[in-house]
DNA sequence: TTCCGACAGTGGGGTCGCAAT
DNA sequence: ATTGCGACCCCACTATCGGAA
């Protein structure tokens, strides 16, 4: 019998490091530039061939990503820190994530690895940020790893040049990391996300009410004579803003909503569309509504 | 004393499963 | 049969509170 060792402390699932948010890429030779993903943060543990995968929160969900944890079908231990992703006209897609999973398929899933945690019985979270990705790169190499897992390389030089181009490839944006960082279980400053976010002017089409005055706006858009709703946001406002919409729009009040296509809303006072909503969002979903929308300004035609 | 960061809470788009209507 | 709810995933943001400065 071969009697291999086993180290006694691989951890169990860690607690994963989070990005900061920032509007501008760091400069300065210090850091190194990832494109940041638009999937599902999830830490595989591989033991002797095999894999379990967390989610961000801990949850083992290796049965939904059986065919990633399956890849790494490696001797040795290791923690890899990465992304499942779907790509779609060139970039990740989470709606296009959400409906893979919802089939129950698993054919266009990809699992971008960008950190190593613990290797063969060491802890490698105290070594520097570009050591550890070398690390990966390693492992990778050395077991001929190929997709459905990938090693997501980085770049260093100008995060702001990059950022730009990022954003002109239709990318969500970039992470930017400390070179000489160790791994830590929290959001810090060590890695800094840049998102590319869009901005849009959206008629106001109705809100829900909340003591303060409004809980959500709902959206729409015109195209051509058609006026098609578009969700709802509901962040981005102090009480004090949230009571001075309420107040403009109680002004416009309608009985029955004005979109071309009724959406069924309980909840939902229904205004004339008299009022814009600048919005920011991240996304238009599958259904066509904003994602990850945030409320920056309120305007009268 | 003032300031700031972590955390809880609220809001969004999704999926799923289950319970109440 | 439909709807609502909670638990997950993704996210943006405000308000609060305690400790650091």
């Amino acid at each position: 019998m071969v009697k291999r060792t086993k180290s006694p402390d691989m951890p169990g699932f860690i607690k994963p490091q989070l990005a900061t948010l920032r509007s501008k890429a760091p400069s300065g030779d210090q850091w190194l530039h990832e494109i940041k993903f638009d999937g599902y943060r999830v830490q595989l543990h591989i033991n002797e061939g095999k894999a379990k995968a967390f989610t961000r929160n801990g949850l083992d969900w290796t049965k939904r990503f059986s065919v990633i944890a399956g890849a790494f079908d490696i001797p040795g231990q290791a923690i890899i820190d990465g992304e499942v992703v779907v790509v779609h006209e060139g970039r990740t897609n989470f709606s296009e994530l959400q409906a893979e999973l919802a089939r129950g398929d698993q054919d266009r899933l990809l699992y971008y690895a960008f950190d190593l945690l613990w290797l063969d019985g060491k802890d490698l979270r105290k070594r520097p940020q570009i050591e550890r990705k070398a690390m990966l790169r390693g492992l990778f190499d050395d077991h001929e790893l190929e997709p459905p897992v990938l090693y997501s390389e980085h770049l260093e030089g100008d995060g702001d040049e990059l950022f730009k181009h990022a954003s002109k490839l239709n990318y969500e944006g970039i992470i930017s990391k400390k070179a000489d960082a160790p791994y830590r279980s929290d959001r810090n400053e060590e890695w800094l996300k840049i998102k590319a976010v869009q901005r849009g002017k959206f008629p106001v089409v109705g809100f829900i009410k909340d003591p303060t005055g409004v809980a959500a706006l709902y959206l729409g858009k015109q195209e051509g004579k058609e006026l098609v709703y578009m969700g709802k946001v509901g962040t981005g406002w102090s009480r004090t803003i949230s009571s001075q919409i309420r107040k403009q729009l109680d002004t416009v009040i309608s009985p029955k909503s004005k979109l071309t296509k009724p959406v069924k809303k309980p909840k939902a006072v229904w205004v004339e569309p008299k009022f814009f909503a600048d919005v920011e969002y991240r996304d238009i979903t599958s259904e066509g509504l904003l994602r990850a929308s945030s409320f920056k300004g309120l305007s009268r035609k």
